[in-house]
DNA sequence: CTGAAAGCGCTTACAG
DNA sequence: CTGAAAGCGCTTACAG
């Protein structure tokens, strides 16, 4: 939805349109106290309507800053993204505004009254759960938006930016069965999330194509940190029949599944396989280095730069969903299956 | 230094002092072409040293904006403080802007370019190098900034927030030396900081203080990232007469030295006792968790925008240096000296 | 509680 | 390359 350029919403603008002086809107604005209840709510809608923002006497330019919004800042995951976004924004000489909103109302409140308060040129929102009334209220001030690993189904109404999680998901599979490995066990992410069905799903489209059956007692749940990756190894390798390689949906679950094994006397990759997904540093400084899907974090957010900044150019973009290539990335966690462990 | 209310520099009060019309300095501003070099020099020297800013139509108003500015964004280290600094910045009301500037003298130009165009109330610059130049230009913008573990030596011209890592190295050393340790090897961070020679100081004073000696051989350099500590490790264990416990000055270096031992099939702490500095998320993740001094960067990042904030209102800070106290996590990275290791 | 008037900081044509 | 004039978006007293 590119911006068609409207007649500019100014004060006085919108005091016509509500029947009043320009400086009563202004009070309103200013949060000055001297305005009835019925005048103040009627601006107040109607400066939501129009989706008014403070300007400088300059006209509709940038203002060069762009907003990046988290739900969470408490992930080596988020820096990546952060790289991304501010190295592309700092080339377009624009300056990012990093947020959390932690899944709160009163947070994503708060942001979108300090927003309005400052103006950006626009918005990038990372796997934002609130998707359907925060949106309405950037369509309302006229944000262009674009979201980085959207929660759910995408609806097109705002372009989003993910990557090959399916194919990901399957590659890693894929070079696990061709290390001899059968009985493959898979971490999952947080359910909610349409990354985590997708990595499921080519783990099972890798299975399923070598002629091997998904055993359920394999796939366990995880929520992506570090200690559902823990639990979920405690319950994979007190199993009667334990798997001989394990692939779990982020990084971060594989430090507690190292840590696991750690506990039992297993090593990696001898007595066991393991891969993870996302290639955050720490899969670099594992000790063994981590074998794992590689998902390009720091390129989505450079794209979501160049995809925002258009959108507030009022250009077209090419398409409304995008996603990069995931890559395996193979270091020292993984190893062909032993016969011991294999039988 | 707190500001004195200054008679409000504006467009007309410049183009006054400089002789011209305030268009001519609004084209300068705005970097219209149609200038004589001779004038736009005067003029933008004029504005340097009168600490332009633009601003709305409205007074000195605070802009609910302030500066978080970074070298690299490339360490786990930097979420930390950006945690605590959005925390702190979102509860007052006010965004963050992230930037990190590389240490390019480039980047570093573009930044100030960009905070000239957009105003903020504040700027907190993290470990930075330039202090001396850059320092200045923020001073001529008349931007209230701290610091946030200080390269070198505090001048006292900012105020700067650090944290204890004297006693810091010392609490790490002593504990050591309390679990039987007597071969107690330092790995050293980056020797330019002002951090890294607290924290070596104070493994000497904790030595010292139990009667043993500095052994040269097991103080080895490092540059506080995953591949030094890596290098570090290497080194010390191939000594002759290698170290019993191993303690180094970040928790990145601490993973390098990790992998070092167990490409040698030493166990952690069977074999060797480790401790970290910082306590980084990736000290728990590591297998085993990893024991270590913990600073608390988000509580530096809270108190540098609450000090921010405090010069921008023109009140007074209770001090111009602070340090937050370290404290040592144990975790499962460090045990008693063995006899086999010992001797 | 509200508006008419004056004013502020800045920019945009226009003219030379 | 520069300025006088007009104008824009907003706010600040002031008056009722």
């Amino acid at each position: 939805m590119a911006d068609i350029p409207t007649p500019a919403v100014t004060i006085s603008a919108i005091a016509e349109e509500a029947g009043v002086s320009a400086p009563t809107v202004s009070r309103v604005l200013n949060g000055r106290g001297d305005v009835a209840p019925a005048t103040r709510e009627r601006i107040e809608s109607l400066l939501r309507a129009r989706g008014y923002r403070r300007r400088g006497s300059r006209g509709g330019e940038m203002v060069g800053l762009l907003d990046l919004v988290f739900n969470d800042l408490d992930s080596p995951w988020a820096v990546e993204i952060i790289r991304g976004v501010e190295d592309a924004a700092h080339a377009a000489g624009s300056g990012i505004v990093v947020s959390a909103i932690h899944r709160r109302e009163s947070s994503t409140r708060q942001w979108l009254q300090n927003v309005r308060s400052r103006t950006s040129d626009g918005a990038i929102l990372v796997t934002t759960d609130l998707d359907s009334s925060l949106r309405a209220e950037l369509e309302e001030l006229h944000m262009p938006s674009v979201v980085v690993d959207p929660v759910g189904v995408p609806d097109l109404a705002v372009p989003t930016i993910g990557a090959t999680n399916w194919a990901g998901g399957l590659s890693a599979t894929d070079y696990l069965i061709s290390m001899g490995h059968r009985r493959i066990a898979f971490v999952a992410g947080r359910p909610e999330l349409w990354c985590s069905r997708a990595r499921l799903d080519g783990y099972r489209a890798g299975l399923e194509t070598a002629g091997l059956n998904v055993d359920d007692d394999l796939v366990v749940p995880g929520e992506f940190d570090y200690e559902s990756g823990f639990r979920a190894g405690e319950r994979l390798f007190g199993l009667a029949d334990p798997p001989t390689a394990v692939f779990s949906a982020s990084d971060q679950m594989t430090l507690g599944v190292y840590e696991a094994l750690r506990r039992r006397g297993l090593r990696v990759p001898a007595d066991i396989s393991v891969i993870g997904f996302d290639d955050l540093p720490e899969a670099r400084w594992a000790s063994p280095p981590l074998t794992t899907v590689r998902q390009p974090l720091a390129e989505m957010g450079r794209l979501a730069v160049h995809t925002v900044h258009r959108l507030a150019r009022g250009e077209a973009i090419e398409s409304p969903r995008v996603e990069l290539a995931t890559e395996l990335v193979v270091r020292d966690s993984t190893a062909p299956v032993t016969v011991s462990s294999a039988e």
